[in-house]
RNA sequence: GGCCCGUUGGUCAAGCGGUCAAGACGGCGGCCUCUCACGCCGCAAACAGGAGUUCGAUUCUCCUACGGGUCACCA
């Protein structure tokens, strides 16, 4: 005569451990007073989605900030979407944005921490001693119903107005009795295996969210699948073993989770195990037609976290832009801390925001702009060339012939307390600094803005004083000093209050020079920049600007 | 449709019964200034709507509207 034992046994015939040697083994964790232990579980798609990559650093800095663990678990356990040499791609895709693992698969193969396996379908036989348990309990049953069966009571639940799914009448399954369940499984059906849900329509569950507070709904009644046909587990029952086995104290995931949380509180229960706490990180928005939604990897190219290396984004920047959406006290904080490393700012879970945040690409923009600011000249050809290496190879030509003065072109206007903000992704190094590789400047917009005449004028008489020993302040005195004979006014506001007496003011002198010179009307410090390409080059090229002007 | 979540300026958002409703990005104006930046100063700009509770609601309750999520042998 069979009954649960028996039947158990004949579902998990190799399964000899229990769910309370399970949790011997993996003891709870030495941990300091208020320290999270934290995941990110992503399915190895090879698709690193910038939502992920949000969550992922949230949970990594919720982790950090409270001195505990982080750990990175592979949720493979849907083989049609797995992407060979996913999971390297994405370990290394977070750490080029600094995120990286106590715990789990590492880079190049293997893995560290003493709760794994860290990949899930290499935790099969965990998942089966828990299932095994439920069965002996009579807490999960095999299901035979094939995926036809299933479809049509779903569409028979549908039309009766009744809430769709396994139960009540049509979890026929769940009435086997242990001599028909072996029964069927003798004969070679294939099943899958379900829990036995105590849930009740109108039942409520309550539970705590870390980031929206108080939460209650529906309980469940489904008898989810435990277990599918294959023996893997489903994303529910996975996470319900691993995350108490894994000892991980604050569940932090995605918000399209929260509907299922009373699936996991009520598995948790079946399975005697404490209820897990949740933290549902709200989604990345993005405006479309007036309306919002999550970005989306098909339509939006900045969902993808590749994009914004790409695009030449320090990772830290993306990092700090994700922050201030995440805690938006960063801000003030990185006001009061310029040099610190976002590492070391106080991050809390509770200061989230329950509503999604749109993606702003213009302030995303602000930050990066204020993260290579404060970047040395050094650090910044470092990026920059690296940047140049892979998506610019004619720009990295340029930049690396002479890194010494590739360095010199970034260093102009940088340091002290007001840095440029004017390069805000690598991508405009290009154009920021064209004009130091090349003289090949049209002439013309000068010549329409101030005839031909007085621009020869202006640089004949300024190569003659030219001195290129001069500091900043001679040069510009020099400058001041051929205004006079030219007819322009030296001092700026004496010209504006008296505009009629003179050609022009001294602002004009060197904009023809500073033409001249770098074929634009605005740069940085131009003193700078002739220092840096020398005499020679500096003549060279105004005396070609005259030659043209003939 | 059921259940759930959300809604403060264009955007990110402080606020947690009494505020002239912070700040940041962006916009606009000005100052500084050899240009452009930077910096500084200033301006415009918001509590989705309606009922309650209260001496008093952005804050608490309910309803409505709108937005989002979820209802798989996917995660």
């Amino acid at each position: 005569m069979a009954d649960n034992f028996s039947l158990a046994a004949l579902m998990f015939p190799d399964i000899s451990s229990t769910p309370d040697k399970l949790l011997e083994a993996y003891p709870p964790r030495a941990l300091k007073e208020g320290a999270l232990v934290t995941r990110f579980a992503p399915s190895p798609t090879g698709f690193l989605h910038i939502g992920n990559v949000f969550t992922a650093m949230v949970a990594e800095r919720a982790a950090r900030a409270s001195g505990g663990t982080y750990i990175l678990r592979i949720e493979d356990t849907d083989k049609k979407r797995e992407v060979e040499g996913g999971v390297q791609l994405l370990i290394q895709s977070l750490a080029g944005f600094g995120i990286v693992f106590d715990e789990g698969p590492m880079d190049g193969g293997g893995e560290r921490g003493d709760y794994g396996p860290y990949t899930q379908s290499g935790r099969r036989a965990l998942y089966h001693t828990f299932c095994r348990a439920l069965v002996e309990k009579g807490l999960a049953y095999p299901c035979f119903c094939t995926e036809e069966a299933l479809a049509g009571s779903r569409a028979a639940q549908e039309e009766q107005g009744m809430t769709p799914g396994y139960w009540g009448e049509h979890a026929v399954c769940r009435r086997f009795s242990p001599d028909e369940a072996e029964r069927h499984i003798k004969s070679g059906m294939p099943y899958v295996v379900r829990m036995r849900s105590p849930g009740k329509p109108g039942g409520r569950v309550k539970f705590r969210d870390v980031i929206r507070g108080d939460i209650e709904m529906e309980e469940n009644f489904l008898d989810v699948v435990l277990l599918k046909k294959d023996g893997l587990p489903t994303y529910h029952f996975a996470h319900v073993v691993d995350d108490t086995l894994m000892r991980v104290n604050q569940v932090i995931r995605g918000d399209e989770w929260i509907a299922s949380a009373p699936i996991h509180l009520q598995m948790l229960w079946m399975c005697g195990l404490k209820p897990l706490k949740y933290a549902h990180v709200s989604p990345i928005m993005k405006e479309e037609d007036g309306s919002r939604r999550k970005l989306s990897k098909r339509k939006d190219p900045e969902a993808a976290a590749t994009y914004f290396e790409q695009q030449g984004y320090p990772s830290d920047a993306v990092i700090e832009y994700l922050l201030s959406i995440a805690n938006s006290n960063y801000e003030d904080w990185r006001k009061q801390n310029r040099e610190a490393s976002w590492a070391s700012f106080p991050f809390s879970l509770g200061k989230m925001s329950a509503s999604g945040a749109l993606f702003d690409i213009v302030k995303l923009q602000s930050v990066s702009g204020d993260v290579i600011a404060r970047m040395t000249a050094r650090q910044v050809t470092e990026h920059a060339c690296r940047w140049a290496q892979t998506y610019d190879a004619s720009l990295y030509g340029r930049l690396s012939a002479d890194l010494a003065f590739t360095q010199g072109i970034f260093a102009i206007d940088r340091g002290g307390s007001k840095p440029r903000k004017d390069i805000t992704r690598w991508g405009d190094v290009g154009d920021y600094c064209d004009y130091f590789f090349s003289s090949a400047f049209d002439t013309s917009g000068l010549t329409a803005q101030y005839g031909a005449d007085v621009c020869r004028d202006v640089l004949s008489a300024y190569l003659d004083i030219y001195n290129p020993a001069d500091g900043k302040d001679e040069w510009f005195a020099a400058i001041k000093n051929i205004c006079g004979p030219l007819g322009f006014c030296p001092d700026v506001k004496q010209y504006k209050a008296e505009p009629d007496k003179h050609k022009g003011h001294v602002g004009d002198i060197s904009a023809i020079i500073r033409f001249a010179v770098t074929g634009r009307k605005n740069t940085p410090d131009l003193h700078a920049i002739m220092a840096l390409l020398g005499e020679n080059e500096c003549r060279g090229r105004m005396e070609r600007c005259i030659a043209s002007l003939r």
